[in-house]
DNA sequence: TTGCTCCTCACGTCACGTGAGGTGGC
DNA sequence: TTGCTCCTCACGTCACGTGAGGTGGC
């Protein structure tokens, strides 16, 4: 991941450096990080583009601000809004993972069988 | 799959239309058509680029011409030569894609534990 | 103080998307 | 014969890659 697709990012408003130095230089935290191998991983793994990406955490981000503030039960009706929305929206990032996990499971029985194939060929040829 | 897709695979070598009409119209097969899912396949489940991918259909078409042309056994060094090269390939995209399917699957682990997470919520704030 | 790193434009790339305008076959 | 489909440019887009040239902090 190079600087480039840090600030492109920070462009999008999907990564925001924690810090800077007064020089103006950007400082990334661990947190920052972890963000980042977050966004890499919803595109390398899902294929999510970084619209979609934005979508998911801001609601990752809101439903960490509803752990963090649970003291507080004053709002618990708006506390219940964000966890209906939090798990809807999980559970269909749930099924999209695991209809892609099946596509992979059925490619690689492909590959086995193609496998098994050219073992087959190489007998056919030794024997 | 748009027709610009068709054109730009055609324009890169790795896919030809099986015909063209008099009037110089692109005529699609079967077998042409699922050549352009296969594309897609790879493109989506591995996240393959094109270039690899006209590599992976060069070698699935040679050795789909081996297997058609296996009564003439005049060269079976040759033929040897290709077996050898397209296990070393299959072999190669099970292990990257086995390695995908792990990934997927500590992913669903994930949004498991996060499901279970948010269902706690609930029950914390019912009881 | 001197490199060196980080900075901001800005153009290039890959895999198409999307009209713009024109010819030719059911 | 008349639409309509397919054709070829060609510019736009998304997610960065890659220098070009300049300032500012160990």
């Amino acid at each position: 991941v190079t600087e480039r697709a840090l600030r492109y990012y920070q462009e999008l408003g999907i990564l925001e450096p924690s810090a800077h130095t007064k020089g103006g230089m950007r400082r990334y935290s661990r947190a920052d990080l972890e963000r980042v191998a977050r966004i890499r991983e919803l595109q390398t793994l899902l294929g999510l583009n970084l619209d979609e990406i934005a979508a998911v955490l801001r609601n990752e981000d809101r439903t960490a601000e509803i752990r963090a503030a649970y003291q507080d039960t004053t709002q618990s009706d708006q506390r219940r809004e964000l966890l209906i929305e939090s798990l809807a929206l999980v559970t269909e990032m749930r099924q999209t993972v695991e209809a892609k996990r099946e596509a992979l499971d059925a490619f690689l029985a492909d590959l086995d069988t193609r496998i098994a194939r050219i073992n087959a060929a190489f007998d056919e040829q030794s024997g």
